[in-house]
DNA sequence: CGGATGCATCGACGATTGTCAATGTGTCGT
DNA sequence: ACGACACATTGACAATCGTCGATGCATCCG
């Protein structure tokens, strides 16, 4: 079987136009923008790195407080921005709350500043 | 000759640990999210795009108020961020200031969330 | 059932941000 | 030299953000 249907490979490619390849609308501004901006803090950053360095791609909340140093409340604040901005899954397996990187929106959000 | 020297070949790559690739160290993580912070307003965004489409790759304030729709001081304070942040130069010619993207910054933020 | 555990939400707080009008600074043309 | 121009800086304001302690809501275990 030849790899039956590429089709929409490139999709996530096609769905945004680059800051630098022409004059961006205010919506695509937007919407890059809202991205960049989960990514503008220091500790969503690390949670970031953290999880992705975890076993398994995961990790609960109560594996990161401890590393990024600040109270749970604001561990599961900065959590749900991520979600928010599709930066992060999260997953309720039992008590805990198991968080993922979301790998296809950081190749997006990549691939918009790609100069 | 069997390619001499690649030496420093992947300089700008290998000056910054991207952000899926092991556990970010503070400084790292502040690092990568001062670029992103600065990336993180739509306006931003959208002046970096106008610049990148304008003749000759670089424009003036003056040439960038009106696609914005904002005033002369909020335009200059927010080049004034791109500026620091690296994301920007500017050079002084008579009258004018031109500002031009810097690839250099967009490429290394790339790399840093490439997945 | 009852206590303990993991997490989210709420309310509050100081700090930062985006915006503007007013003003300052340097440069050009007349 | 003087007015006009392009831009930066200042001061002010509302809005948003990052953080915490306290509390609420499930789920698990004995």
């Amino acid at each position: 079987m030849p790899t039956p249907l590429p089709l929409l490979a490139t999709d996530a490619a096609a769905c945004c136009s680059p800051v630098t390849g022409g004059i961006l609308t205010v919506e695509e501004a937007e919407r890059i923008a809202r991205t960049f901006k989960a990514l503008g803090d220091p500790t969503r950053i690390r949670l970031l790195s953290l999880i992705a360095a975890s076993e398994g791609g995961e990790a609960c909340i109560c594996d990161l407080t401890a590393p990024v140093g600040l109270s749970q409340p604001t561990v599961s604040h900065h959590m749900k921005l991520l979600v928010d901005a599709g930066l992060a899954t999260r997953e309720q397996r039992g008590r805990w709350a198991y968080y993922r990187v979301v790998g296809e929106t950081l190749e997006q959000a990549s691939r918009a500043i790609r100069p």
